[in-house]
RNA sequence: GUGGCGUUAGCUCAGCCUGGUUAGAGCGUCGGGUUGUGGUCCCGAAGGCCGGGGGUUCAAGUCCCCUACGCCACCCCA
């Protein structure tokens, strides 16, 4: 049995991760005031349809759509934007004074050719501030954005600004002519890639990795250049805040937002070397005859009441096995019931670094595991 | 959706080109050396429809085809 194409298992310690990146998202996002929106993994499929950008190939071919009972057609969010959109308009969030700011931790579904980096199903970490063109509301995104990535790498991040502009004549519609015009110049010195994105869709040869074309492209018309007054007054607002470089239905509202790749963050991490910190326990409890198990119990349960981490060799084996897997655990102290314990009614706590051993008095054991584990 | 490379023990891989008795290694797991003491060391054991199906052959992990899955490039994107 395997998990279906595209899809992956996340499990000890890689989940993590997986969790702490969740958490580290959710606590920036809240602290700057976003709400979390969670909406539906499916929605009617004409949201998608209108919502997503008209003719990207997510539209076009990597949606799973599908037909219920009733013969409606639904689909597996792609992303979710559209979502957060169709929940603002459809609970008339803007009635509660604007801006709206939330944000969304949740599963995407794409029905694409996987690779690495890239499932069918994978997890976003997005906010959406809709209802204000206040630049340092779009200052606030990016920062937000810039601050998570730099928060979950162990490496630096660039952040890198520039502005689309707006459709229009004497806006972005003036720059592709342009940027066309230089790519045609230096035709022959680009890769065969790269001539063939020039024709089809001239931004993406920004994107190319070949370092010769690169040089070539560091000459390239800059967009900046190109757009109108009032979106560059925009851009240079939203720079201006603190140092950064870099229709369903309801009223006309701006909106800005950003989606995360968790899985993508992940990788990156690895990619920066970051270690997996493994679960740690306080106390890993080892009775060392069937008599101690029940006193084993409740001493673990009086620490787990007490706040403190713990867990309890369940399974029955030699001493030695059994500290190997307290090591495992990462537990700071094994805490070892035989008959000898018993007798006396103590416990002896095993300090898992030093390896040094103290006879506790079972009924102390909890407060003298809250001092020593700190 | 297009093209390329892969798939052998829980994990990472060797063996395949030049088909031939019981398919190997390291790590991990379990046990023992130490019948109540881990992280080092030594010894031992378990663990494999060689991804699945079909074909060629006296004989297929090895050659051929199909298929599933993974990875890379394209497309696109997170």
């Amino acid at each position: 049995m395997k998990q279906p194409r595209g899809t992956q298992d996340f499990l000890p310690p890689a989940s993590e991760r997986f969790w702490a990146l969740e958490k580290l998202g959710a606590d920036i996002f809240e602290r700057a005031g976003y709400g979390r929106a969670i909406t539906p993994m499916f929605e009617d499929t004409d949201l998608f349809e209108r919502g997503v950008g008209e003719a990207t190939d997510i539209v076009n071919k990597e949606m799973y759509t599908f037909k219920d009972r009733s013969d409606h057609s639904l689909t597996l969010r792609p992303e979710g934007t559209a979502s957060v959109m169709r929940a603002i308009v459809t609970h008339h969030l803007w009635d509660n004074g604007l801006p709206i700011k939330l944000y969304y931790d949740a599963a995407m579904f794409r029905y694409e050719r996987p690779q690495k980096g890239r499932f069918r199903q994978h997890h976003q970490l997005g906010i959406e501030a809709v209802g204000s063109e206040d630049p340092a509301l779009d200052a606030e995104v990016i920062e937000i954005g810039h601050n998570l990535l730099r928060e979950a790498y162990v490496g630096p991040v660039a952040l890198l600004l520039n502005s689309m502009g707006h459709r229009g004549p004497n806006c972005r519609d003036r720059y592709l002519p342009a940027l066309r015009a230089f790519l045609e110049q230096h035709r022959e010195e680009l890769d065969a890639d790269c001539k063939r994105r020039m024709v089809v869709n001239p931004l993406r040869v920004f994107d190319c990795k070949v370092p010769a074309d690169q040089a070539i492209l560091a000459n390239a018309p800059m967009l900046n250049d190109f757009i109108c007054d009032d979106c560059r007054a925009h851009l240079a607002a939203v720079q201006g805040y603190d140092g950064l470089v870099e229709e369903i239905g309801g009223p006309a509202l701006p909106g800005i937002g950003f989606g995360l790749g968790i899985e993508r963050i992940l990788l990156a991490q690895e990619a920066a070397g970051a270690g997996t910190a493994p679960a740690v326990l306080d106390c890993y409890v080892i009775p060392l005859e069937q008599a101690a198990r029940s006193e084993a119990v409740r001493l673990m349960r009086r620490m787990r009441e007490a706040g403190l981490a713990a867990d309890m060799a369940y399974v029955e084996r030699g001493l030695k096995t059994q500290l190997k897997h307290a090591d495992r655990t990462g537990a700071r102290f094994a805490a070892l019931i035989g008959e000898k314990e018993l007798a006396v009614g103590v416990v002896t706590m095993r300090d898992m670094t030093s390896g040094e051993q103290n006879e506790v008095p079972l009924d102390e054991a909890t407060s003298w595991l809250g001092e020593h584990a700190s």
